[in-house]
DNA sequence: AAGCTGCCCTGCGGGC
DNA sequence: TGCCCGCAGGGCAGCT
């Protein structure tokens, strides 16, 4: 599911709930999401204060006042849900638990986070705070697209040579991070450039002009409260509405917005890419 | 070493 | 209504 814009709509919506406060009470429903939680993690996070609640790509990364962070990926399907809160002057009642509820945060001061993922390709880890640059998790990735170390020269260089078509490339996680499988679509086409394409046989002024554009997509997807097509949930429970603004994403053989031909969809390793032939070269 | 494919898992929509 | 198939916002592991 989840793509920088999503995971940074969930991360905002816990902010109220989770930064600055205290973990009551951490309960965990089963061992393992993608892989076995880490050892006593109900322990380890129980009674714990959350100094800090940031991301990184696609990961939610809470800093703990006890020398570890929580990472939290959603994974596919994943959903962090706050109740208990006052939200807009109404107050937010603890819903019935819901299949696949698999890690509940109780906070001091009566919110609650749910941790609910229907297909468990979410996980969640601790690490030590300090050694997060050689964490693995979050070693090999690439530069944050907002960051300072996002820039022209920067992807230029490091597409050079590369073989793989551009689609690819930009979904590698080591080359930038936090982009998926919608964003890459639609910043394609609003660069005008064939997603097939070998990267490294694309022009630098090309590859530089992807820099603002990817910039410009996440953050309107960002402002839009990202894009719910089946499972994305702000932490709200609202739904983003970024979906109504795609030009190329799901909308196989609707009209291209800019020539009015079909957008088509093909397959790349093994994903769907929707583009428009007639406008992307 | 880069670049493929398969696979983890559940749920849903469409076709018959 | 039910069954089967394909597909889904990710990314690791294991090949060539």
């Amino acid at each position: 599911m989840p793509e920088l814009p999503e995971v940074e709509t969930v991360r905002r919506g816990l902010l109220p709930a989770m930064e600055g406060r205290i973990i009551a009470e951490a309960r965990v429903n089963r061992p393992d999401l993608r892989w076995p939680l880490p050892e006593r993690m109900a322990e380890r996070l129980t009674g714990a204060r959350v100094e800090r609640l940031r991301r990184r790509s696609k990961y939610i990364l809470a800093d703990l006042d006890r020398g570890e962070s929580l990472l939290i990926h959603l994974g596919m399907s994943g959903r962090m849900l706050v109740s208990g809160t006052m939200i807009g002057g109404f107050h937010h009642d603890h819903p019935a638990p819901q299949k696949h509820d698999h890690v509940v945060f109780e906070m001091e001061g009566g919110a609650r986070v749910t941790f609910n993922d229907a297909r468990r390709f979410g996980a969640m880890d601790l690490f030590p705070t300090e050694g997060e640059a050689a964490y693995w998790l979050l070693a090999q990735l690439g530069p944050e697209p907002f960051g300072n170390d996002f820039h022209e020269d920067y992807l230029v260089a490091r597409l050079k040579g590369r073989a793989m078509p551009i689609k690819a490339a930009l979904l590698d996680q080591r080359v930038v991070a936090g982009l998926g499988n919608i964003y890459v679509s639609e910043t394609l086409f609003r660069a005008g450039i064939d997603p097939r394409r070998p990267a490294g046989r694309i022009s630098a002024a090309r590859i530089a002009s992807l820099v603002p554009v990817i910039r410009t997509v996440l953050t309107e997807a960002i402002e839009a409260g990202g894009s719910s097509l089946r499972d994305h949930r702000q932490a709200s429970g609202e739904l983003g509405y970024f979906q109504h603004a795609f030009r190329v994403y799901d909308r196989e053989n609707q009209p291209c917005v800019t020539c009015g031909g079909p957008v088509r969809r093909i397959v790349q390793s093994g994903r769907s890419t929707f583009y428009c032939p007639h406008c992307q070269h």
